[in-house]
DNA sequence: ATGAGATATTCCTTGACGGGAATATGTCGC
DNA sequence: GCGACATATTCCCGTCAAGGAATATCTCAT
């Protein structure tokens, strides 16, 4: 349970395509501002402002190093999403057997359905 | 080895809050389209445009019933999303390992570190 | 202190996206 | 076929976010 309400804007920062190409990159370790714009043909400032993004969203945290800043990605907020995903595969059976409930008990047209709007069905 | 290069649309789908409501919504269960509407207080025409959004980045799939379109969750694009999210745990050593040798190699100003991603000091 | 390097921030413009309202499409019952 | 229901689509509008360019900020070396 709970492993849900993963914030929105968590995805959001991932969903734009420089700063998942950031955020892929820095899987294959940190690496400083000017490192990242180079290694992906981007402008420093439009770097930085996604670095920026991704920190607030939790997905990065900088690290100063001499005069450069080194990103590197934030592995709890990754763990998050991880559980958030867990919860999902324990209910693939639910599911399928919600559908086939639903289908089988001649709803072709009735409003009412067998699967009411709040389910309650703890999946443990 | 490339067990990523998830699309960032997929990601883009799940970072609109209405839409991440929906899902979480159709995690109780498949859903026809008023009923989500209802349940989520949207209107109907939104809940359209989002459910077809997430069609696009293969995050749900419709199944007609009667005059009804009940759409329910892919499971196998989330199961991509949880195989890339698997991709970074394996990760994590390595990356401290390396952030940690760029530090301890006293690196204070030093731009040799351990993951060269190019070697640049070119500027315009 | 001064200058250079590295990064962050601001301003601007433009394109995309979401919500609202109205309407089109499609499906069923009769 | 016709009308009622369910869903999809279109148009309009306001907002927001991303890229470009210029600049501010911060840190280090001398």
């Amino acid at each position: 349970m709970t492993a849900a309400a993963l914030a929105a804007p968590t995805f959001a920062a991932l969903g734009e395509p420089s700063r998942l190409r950031i955020v892929e990159l820095l899987r294959a370790g940190p690496r400083a501002v000017g490192d990242i714009a180079d290694a992906l043909g981007l402008r420093q400032p439009q770097v930085s402002k996604h670095l920026r993004v991704l920190g607030e969203a939790g997905l990065v945290r900088v690290e100063p190093v001499a005069r450069r800043r080194v990103y590197r990605l934030e592995q709890q907020r990754f763990a998050e999403i991880g559980d958030w995903l867990e919860s999902f595969e324990t209910l693939w059976e639910t599911r399928l057997d919600a559908l086939g409930a639903l289908l089988e008990s001649g709803a072709a047209d009735a409003p009412a359905h067998p699967v009411p709007p709040t389910r309650p069905t703890q999946e443990s």
